[in-house]
DNA sequence: ATTTCATTTTAACAGTGTTAAGATTTAACT
DNA sequence: AGTTAAATCTTAACACTGTTAAAATGAAAT
């Protein structure tokens, strides 16, 4: 409850340590980051993160898991924004998804840095699989559930829903790395013109 | 020329650190490579790279450079079987791009994970536009230099282009990552008919 | 044969993740 | 209330990492 204190305890520890973990990353990005630094900034011993989150890995799964809600909730403004049109809603969530990655490169990219994630984790695994299910609903009418998609050979999954997921997901990434603008005029639009829906 | 001599001098060591770090790579993955581990595979001390890299984004960077070179090579193979059909050449190429990528993940990975390498390195900046040049090729009918690709904003890229890369380079991305699998049947030909070329 | 240069080693430094043991605070129970 | 149990954090240590400076070695050039 107390919040200045400086007790022995912190309070929200946890919190705290996923604070600290976003707040290296836009700074100075995954290769930057340390457990270490993380507990550092929290003000804590660098043994203290190990009960909250295990390893490092976990911090940064928790950290990715937040990543994906914020995802899915732009997803969300942007079904809203699209309003009936079924078009102009998957338009919507194309530009939101790519102006998300490209508005926070460090936390996108450990999104889906999973070698450094873990995988296996429930809350992570709800959130992504429930991004993914926000698209795909989009444009079949239908959402997906997680067996579905840890199941990686069975159908329930949309050709056309991997189509537009690997088109948008693929320009967010190419022109995050610096591949090209993704604000050059027309270009966004073109590509996305591509979406056969 | 002396191969098995076990001279102070190693002879090839530049060359010898590039393969033991792609075993790495393919062992571990990125995460498990260090600089060290590669010395120890060429027998050698753990400074001794440095002479011949600098540092270990510099290693990295070398055997980035040769991912895309292997991959230019992918790309002209499919022209080649995709013959005098435009399209075919385009569907070819995508096949082989998207084929590419799952077959050697950690080195794929490696050629996009631009923070742990030095992109202002001359020989990797060439090799990674001649890849893309030979899909902005195949679509456009024309290549595409460095410098149009390194100035952002500039036109010259072909929004086809810029469509069709991120198609396939999403569609890689994710099944390499594990969220479909890409040789589902029809999956691929499915999204790939997707382009509109 | 001597010198020069490229290559590699040794030794050291600061920083990392993780673990085991102990210290401290909060919560739970009688 | 007083005692016990559990949660939280610290201290200390280990093995590992990248990088650097200085010395040692080999090969090439003169």
């Amino acid at each position: 409850m107390k919040s200045e204190s400086k007790s022995y305890h912190h309070g929200d520890l946890r919190q705290a340590l996923i604070g600290a973990t976003e707040q290296i990353l836009t700074e100075r990005g995954l290769e930057g980051f340390s457990m270490r630094e993380a507990a550092r900034r929290a003000g804590v011993s660098p043994a203290a993160p190990a009960h909250h989150f295990g390893d490092a890995r976990g911090l940064l799964t928790a950290v990715a898991t937040g990543g994906f809600l914020d995802l899915q909730q732009a997803l969300r403004a942007a079904n809203a924004e699209g309003g009936d049109d079924r078009v102009a809603r998957i338009r919507a969530q194309a530009r939101a998804y790519i102006r998300f990655g490209v508005a926070h490169p460090a936390r996108f990219d450990l999104m889906w840095r999973c070698e450094a994630l873990n995988r296996a984790d429930p809350a992570y695994l709800s959130a992504s699989v429930g991004a993914f299910s926000l698209l795909h609903e989009a444009i079949t009418g239908v959402g997906v559930l997680a067996e579905q998609l840890c199941d990686a050979a069975k159908p329930g999954i949309d050709v056309r829903a991997v189509a537009a997921w690997s088109l948008v997901h693929g320009f967010t990434t190419l022109a995050r790395q610096g591949n090209f603008d993704p604000e050059m005029p027309g270009l966004m639009d073109g590509v996305l013109a591509t979406l056969t829906v």
